[in-house]
RNA sequence: GGCGAGUUGGCGGAGUGGUUACGCAGCGGAUUGCAAAUCCGUGUACACCGGUUCGAUUCCGGUACUCGCCUCCA
């Protein structure tokens, strides 16, 4: 029995699957116009360490992540290399396909462009504007808050509360200040489709309520992102879809905290941000990365620091060298993944394992969690292995012959080109930060 | 102003109405040519003020502070 926090009720509920033998998921994923930046990883790798969860509970899981490739700062970084959108668009994707698995997350089973689906998002509009939840105006296609009695819900705000607010953009065209874009018009050079109401593109929400029904159906198990994705889209995509076609969306809507950066959320908009490419390029392991996420529960705000890059990185360098084929999840961990995705407290049982030196349970159950796996085994590319294991026999030799002088000297040479020797559970080496096993040369 | 999340020992970070989280660092020991790595052992905690209770870090109420959303944002 899984159980998950619902945002809708704001608290732990047991999971019922509308069909067990069809688990569905739909994550809301990247805007395609730069690289993903750290932050933009913390939902990945939650909805991974769920789908790999779900997979090892339930016969067959459909895990989506959609793609926004038509938004206006992928037009404007158009304009500013004069590149084509689609090539922009394309490589991005590319980068984020790329970091996303050298973070260790497996690929979504449907990664839907919003450019392929505008039929779909057409016609959910033309119900809309059927049933009298939206209307045309100047161009603009606007869905009607007012129309909605149950709008707020998930959010848990009044109308009146966010009229208050009042930093609603006040447009002509609009009934209410509330109401928002489903359509709107596009101009000669920004991307644009023929509709009913002209050319013109969709709005940024109206994509996730068609492409999830399209993929899932109208209702669907479990559908998340950031937080602060509560407010408004996940808002203005259940008011979409329960008035195109009833029913809730989804069964429970899960949404991570915020990635902060010296106590604020990292974000573009603060420039407070790094790029998951930047780390990568530092040479930090992917799954040194994910560690960091995994050691922090997802409800609850967590910080990149250092420190605990260093931490992660110690322990899974002694764990790597303890891990061994052939073992089974462990009971505890699971336990731990189905409360609630309590992944602090399944890297707890993990170390357990460790220290009762089972190796293989280890590295079985650190896979449920996307550690340990085999495509994360190389930390630092490039061979040098030779290099590395002469230079050991060499020390070895000279401790032999207790000539310390020559056996300290080509410790620190070990040292410098970033092997790290490891005894005791799991005896050898490791390549660390920093690895050139060509600072090792001549060393024989 | 409205809505939401949070405040745990040196650090990170779970959890619980009464009994060890766990990890890192520190300290003591084993081992070692000296180290590293490894192994064994070990301490300090639950923002503040009330309430409920035999007993609260854990439940309830309030206060303070931090962060997020209310505008694009994972």
């Amino acid at each position: 029995m899984i159980r998950l926090r619902n945002s809708m009720t704001r608290k732990v509920e047991p999971f019922h699957p509308l069909d067990p033998e069809n688990v569905r998921v739909y994550l809301c994923g990247p805007t395609v116009y730069d690289r993903a930046h750290l932050g933009n990883a913390r939902n990945v790798i939650l909805f991974d360490v769920l789908t790999r969860l779900l997979r090892y509970d339930y016969r067959h899981v459909t895990y989506v992540r959609n793609v926004t490739d038509v938004d206006d700062k992928i037009n404007a970084r158009a304009a500013e290399t004069g590149r084509p959108i689609r090539e922009i668009t394309d490589e991005t994707l590319g980068w984020f396909r790329e970091d996303m698995a050298a973070l260790g997350n497996l690929p979504p089973d449907h990664e839907p462009r919003a450019t392929e689906w505008i039929a779909q998002m057409v016609a959910m509009i033309e119900t809309l504007i059927a049933k009298g939840n939206a209307y045309a105006a100047e161009g603009h296609v606007l869905f009607s808050v007012a129309s909605d009695p149950d709008y707020g819900t998930l959010s848990n705000r009044s109308t009146d509360d966010m009229i208050a607010g009042a930093r609603v953009e006040v447009a002509p065209y609009k009934r209410d200040p509330m109401d928002f874009v489903l359509w709107k018009p596009s101009s000669g050079d920004e991307p644009g489709w023929d509709s009913p109401w002209g050319f013109g593109r969709p709005g940024w929400h109206i994509e996730c309520s068609a492409m999830s029904r399209e993929l899932l159906g109208e209702r669907f198990d479990v559908h998340g992102g950031g937080v602060d994705l509560i407010f408004p889209h996940h808002e203005n995509e259940i008011a979409q879809s329960r008035c195109a076609h009833g029913g809730q969306m989804a069964q429970i809507w899960l949404h991570n905290e915020m990635l902060l950066v010296e106590g604020k959320k990292m974000s573009k908009s603060l420039g407070n941000f790094f790029t998951v490419r930047d780390l990568l390029d530092q040479g930090v392991p992917g799954e040194v990365i994910r560690f960091v996420f995994l050691m922090t529960h997802y409800s609850k705000p967590m910080d990149w620091t250092e420190e605990k890059r260093a931490e992660a990185e110690a322990t899974l360098r002694k764990w790597r060298g303890m891990a061994a084929p052939g073992g089974a999840v462990d009971p505890a961990v699971l336990g731990a993944l189905r409360d609630d995705l309590n992944t602090p407290r399944a890297l707890a049982e993990l170390h357990r394992l460790a220290k009762a030196g089972n190796g293989a349970g280890l590295a079985a159950s650190a896979g449920m969690l996307g550690l340990l796996t085999d495509k994360m085994g190389a930390w630092a590319s490039g061979g040098g292995e030779a290099l590395v294991e002469a230079a050991l026999t060499a020390r070895a030799t000279a401790r032999a012959d207790k000539d310390w002088a020559r056996a300290d000297a080509i410790r620190d040479a070990l040292v410098a080109a970033g092997v790290v020797v490891t005894d005791g559970k799991g005896a050898g080496w490791e390549a660390g930060p920093g690895f050139d096993p060509t600072k090792l040369e001549g060393i024989e």
